[in-house]
DNA sequence: GCATAAAATGGGAACGTTACCATCGTAGTC
DNA sequence: GACTACGATGGTAACGTTCCCATTTTATGC
């Protein structure tokens, strides 16, 4: 209808047209019609229809001081785990009236800072953070802003912010439990260095106490993805050789190491399930390789919604105490955790799930 | 240093402190700074950064006109093509100046329309769009508002926007050369239903060129992920059963479907190389599954690079023909199209790559 | 029927920034 | 030494909203 939208229209445009006043314009878009006679918002929806008016949100976010954006910053966007989580994240941020501004640090703590300049310079209204590896300088800026911030996964000591993740002590628990009840009595460790990430200093933590409480014989490696696997595969072979007799498995701390173990497996001619494996974050092969590997489900969906209830409920009440949420994985028990029956010693396990 | 930062400094604030005037600080931040003298300069940033200042985005995205803004929809968010490309049209955008705002619209027509609506409203520069099924919603809002847009992956007929995808027509050659080349003579070709997508009615139309050329026999055969499966495993089988002997391969429109055909491979206990195996789009457990898949890697860096840069060129020239640009995909050869050479029938085929 | 409240509407002034034009020195040119 | 030109600054008016207050209209009570 319109000639030559070359400029979107404004409330006043809308107004003119309708015979109104911008600020019954306003408030009809405002989400106050019900203070506007019927007859009035008949003739804006009119007008605004016809002149395909959209509220200009710059302009009402400068105004009013509500951008209703969301910021979130993912440490890397390829990770599967940070995909659902988003995703989630993003849902819940719609049901809120909030729009998401994604930022991906790619795990460069330079990035994060530069990403949170611009989220706040954008006046985001909270944040979601994964954080990348070093704290630092997402610390500083979070304490100069006062934006209500809730951080995933990983806890930062001095951050007064709610943190929602896994409940690492209870996965861990479900994991040797698991391993325990499928007959498997010596277990290798796989995770990432430590680096004073809190979720894998949690995990490795209960993984000590609990394997001394089930009197499981323990091993401890730690891979980084960005090196060579030889020295880690050779770190599995020497595990198998020096083991005793009793089955084996391998534990992994999170996707990525599940992937470094699989490889080690095929590396070194293990069957899974010969001896076990499982690990932390189900991923979309885990169900398609071999006899399917056994896997803890994050609860990604709770997670994001979650990370957001916290968020516009901080929004509305910006004094309550922080909260740290944790929460349940889902076990998914697959062939890579079912030894080989001694009836049948190579049994095509059960492909589970 | 700030007492109590409970609102954002302002320009007003930066420019009083420094004694100067907001003309200044505003061109100070603006990227005018060479028109001040170094002395002015000094005691701007020296206030600035006592002050904790950044600039309002909204109100600057209101003065100007300029948001600094790019959306992106993406169709389905959890597709691990969809993320590379996104990764890489977030990386493009940041060197450009400009920021990414993510909608994930699900696949749904409705949403895609909402999330277009609202990024118009956020009055975003331009837009990247890997449009849902239904294309009618988006080219309204498109044709409303004068946004240069970039296509991917899918045209779309009344557009006038830039369309950057794979090259299709490459693709099922490269695919169709390869199989022929490992001795593969009879083909059965496995894609979503067309439904007016234009990449899937290209590799589709092109893969009956490609296989009367080759004098390859054909078979087509239309699976939706969200279908049970039983019929696809039916129609393999019977692929299977009525086939002559020569040596027969499933070709996957995409990744979905290569995960649909892998399991229907599981379900009938065909080993992939005795029947090849092959799918566009490369995906992480493609390497990881018995022999290997072969894949078509779609260059999805280039392709969310390719797409930015058409962007900022329209919002530089807006009145430039649109274009249709395709890049080439990437062969990487498996074990899954590597049929058993008869001195060894069941060789374990190399893992390529 | 008049005072009064309540509902419905309108008119500015902000919000924090940039664009445009005006002002001021200060040096260069004849 | 006055005129020009240019480099460095400052002031003011937008941008499109919303908020606060003033105004008009309509319903309510006696």
């Amino acid at each position: 209808m319109s000639e030559r939208a070359t400029r979107p229209p404004t409330l006043n445009e809308v107004a003119d047209v309708a015979g109104a006043s911008k600020t019954s314009v306003s408030r009809y878009f405002g989400g106050e019609r019900a203070r506007l006679s019927p007859a009035l918002q008949a003739r804006i929806a009119a007008a605004a229809s016809q002149l395909g008016f959209s509220p200009n949100l710059m302009a009402r976010g400068l105004k009013g001081g509500h951008s209703k954006l969301i910021g979130m910053l993912v440490a890397d966007i390829r990770n599967p785990f940070s995909v659902a989580v988003m995703h989630s994240v993003e849902q819940a941020c719609r049901r809120h009236g909030y729009s998401l501004m994604l930022c991906n640090t790619d795990n460069d703590p330079a990035q994060e800072r530069a990403h949170l300049d611009l989220l706040s310079a954008y006046r985001v209204e909270g944040l979601v953070i994964n954080p990348a590896g070093s704290s630092q300088p997402a610390l500083d800026a979070l304490a100069a802003q006062r934006i209500p911030t809730v951080l995933l996964d990983r806890r930062l000591d001095h951050a007064l912010a709610d943190v929602v993740g896994l409940d690492n002590a209870l996965a861990i628990d479900m994991a040797l439990d698991h391993l325990e009840a499928q007959g498997y009595a010596q277990v290798f460790y796989l995770s990432e260095p430590v680096a004073q990430v809190s979720s894998r200093e949690q995990r490795l933590a209960r993984f000590h106490d609990g394997s001394r409480q089930r009197c499981l014989k323990e091993e401890v490696y730690h891979h980084s993805p960005d090196n060579a696997e030889a020295p880690l595969h050779a770190a599995l072979d020497a595990f198998m050789q020096r083991a005793g007799p009793a089955p084996k498995a391998v534990l992994c701390a999170n996707g990525n190491m599940t992937l470094a173990a699989l490889r080690a497996f095929q590396a070194l001619a293990i069957r899974p399930g010969d001896t076990g494996l499982m690990g932390i974050d189900e991923l979309d092969w885990c169900a398609l390789v071999d006899p399917g590997i056994t896997t803890l489900a994050q609860p990604t969906k709770a997670i994001g919604h979650t990370a957001v209830d916290c968020l516009v409920k901080r929004l509305t009440n910006p004094t309550s105490a922080t909260t740290d949420i944790q929460h349940p994985p889902t076990l998914l028990p697959r062939g890579s955790t079912q030894p080989p029956s001694p009836s049948r010693p190579f049994s095509s396990a059960s492909l589970g799930h």
